[in-house]
DNA sequence: TCCAGTATTATGACTAGGTCCTAATAGTAA
DNA sequence: TTACTATTAGGACCTAGTCATAATACTGGA
C-alpha cells in the first residue's frame, strides 16, 4: 500500500536533508507519485527547489573556502601582540576540535594555537619552529575557551624562544617551550 | 579603451574562480561585451555554466562534509597499525598545508600527524597527549609526502611513552616523544 | 585603400528544472 | 450521496543556459 501524506512528506524531508541534490523528477520516481504531488509536498514544507539546494550547499562551503585562505592566519583569534615581545590569542574549542566519543578537545588543537601564535609574534618575514617541549596539563572540552599567552623569553642571532601558557578561567591546561629559527631572508 | 580578448580571457577566468557564483550576464555586464561573447569565451576556456560551477562547489563541500564526520580520524592516512606496539602513516603536504609565502608547511601539521598517530596505536578506549617533545630538522614544502613511524616504547598502568620518527624520503624531519595517558573508562 | 581573417554581436530553436495557476479526477468519511 | 481532501494534469512563464547560423565590426598587411 502506498504511503499516507503524512508518511510521505516526513520521508522527503529526509531523502533530500540526506541527498539534496535530487530532483522532483527523481523524488516521483522513487515515491511512486506524480511530479506534482512532490512540489505540492515540498511547497507545503517549505522546501526550496533542486537549484536552490544546491547552491546552498555550494554557498556554505564557499565561506569556510575563504576563511581558510588566509592559510599564515594565525589559529584563534589574537587579541593583543607586541612584536618580539608577547602575544595572547583565544580559541573557542566547537565540536570540529573535540573527539566525538567523549568531547575533548584533540591535543593538536592546542599545539597548534600555541605554534602560530610564537610565529606570529616574531617580527621577521620567516619564522619556523626548530623545538618544542609541550605539556598537557588537563584536558579541554567542548565550548570551553582558550587564552593562550606567548612571551618571548631570549633572542639571538637566529633563534628566539617563547613560551606559552594556555588557560582555561583561571586553570591552566597547557604549557610549551618553542624554539623558532627566523630570517629576514 | 576595452580589453583584447587575450586579456579579457584571463581575466574572465580569474573574476569566475573568484566568484564561480556569477552569471553569464553579470559577467558581460562587467566586462562591457555581450552575453555571447562571454559564452564564446567560456567555451574557449573549458569554463562549464554557473550551474555546474555551482554544482561542484558543492559537491566538494558534501563530500568533506562526509569524510569530516569521523572526526576521531587520524590526520594523514594509516598504512601499517598494529596495537600498542607501532604504526606509520602518511601525509601528502597540499596547499592548505604550507605557508603561502614560501610553500613550506606549517609545523602544526605534522605535529597532528604526529600526535594523532600516537592516539591510534594505543589500544584504549581513551588516549590522551600529557608531554610531547619534539624537534623540526627539516622544513617540509609543498608536495612533499611525509611518512611518521610510531613505535610505543614504554607502557605501564596509565601511561605510555611513543616515539615518532617523521621521514621525507630517506631524510628525518621532525621526530618526537610523547607522553600519553590512556583508560579502557 | 581594399581585402581577408578574426572578433563580436544577434537571432532563433531547444533544454532542464523549475513556478504559478486553474481544472479535472480519485478517494474517503459522515 | 455529498463534502472534502488528495492527487494528477495541463498550460503559460521563468532562468540560465546550449547549439547553430548569420550578420556586422575591427584590424593588420599588400
Amino acid at each position: 500500500m502506498k504511503l499516507k501524506k503524512k508518511d510521505r512528506q516526513e520521508q522527503l524531508n529526509q531523502a533530500i536533508e540526506q541527498t539534496p541534490f535530487i530532483t522532483d523528477e527523481e523524488l516521483a520516481e522513487q515515491f511512486q507519485v506524480s511530479i506534482q504531488t512532490i512540489r505540492l509536498d515540498r511547497m507545503e514544507l517549505g522546501i526550496p527547489e533542486v537549484r536552490k539546494r544546491i547552491e546552498s550547499v555550494a554557498q556554505e562551503n564557499w565561506d569556510e573556502t575563504l576563511k581558510a585562505l588566509p592559510a599564515d592566519e594565525v589559529i584563534g583569534e589574537v587579541i593583543d601582540l607586541e612584536l618580539d615581545q608577547s602575544a595572547i590569542s583565544i580559541l573557542d574549542i566547537q565540536a570540529e576540535h573535540v573527539f566525538s566519543r567523549n568531547h575533548i578537545a584533540r591535543g593538536h588543537h592546542l599545539f597548534a594555537q600555541a605554534n602560530s601564535l610564537c610565529v606570529a609574534v616574531i617580527d621577521d618575514e620567516l619564522a619556523l619552529t626548530v623545538n618544542a617541549s609541550i605539556q598537557f596539563k588537563r584536558s579541554v572540552r567542548l565550548n570551553e575557551r582558550v587564552v593562550a599567552k606567548a612571551k618571548v623569553i631570549h633572542t639571538d642571532k637566529k633563534r628566539t624562544t617563547v613560551e606559552v601558557n594556555s588557560h582555561v578561567e583561571k586553570e591552566l591546561v597547557f604549557s610549551g617551550t618553542f624554539e623558532m629559527y627566523r630570517s629576514t631572508d
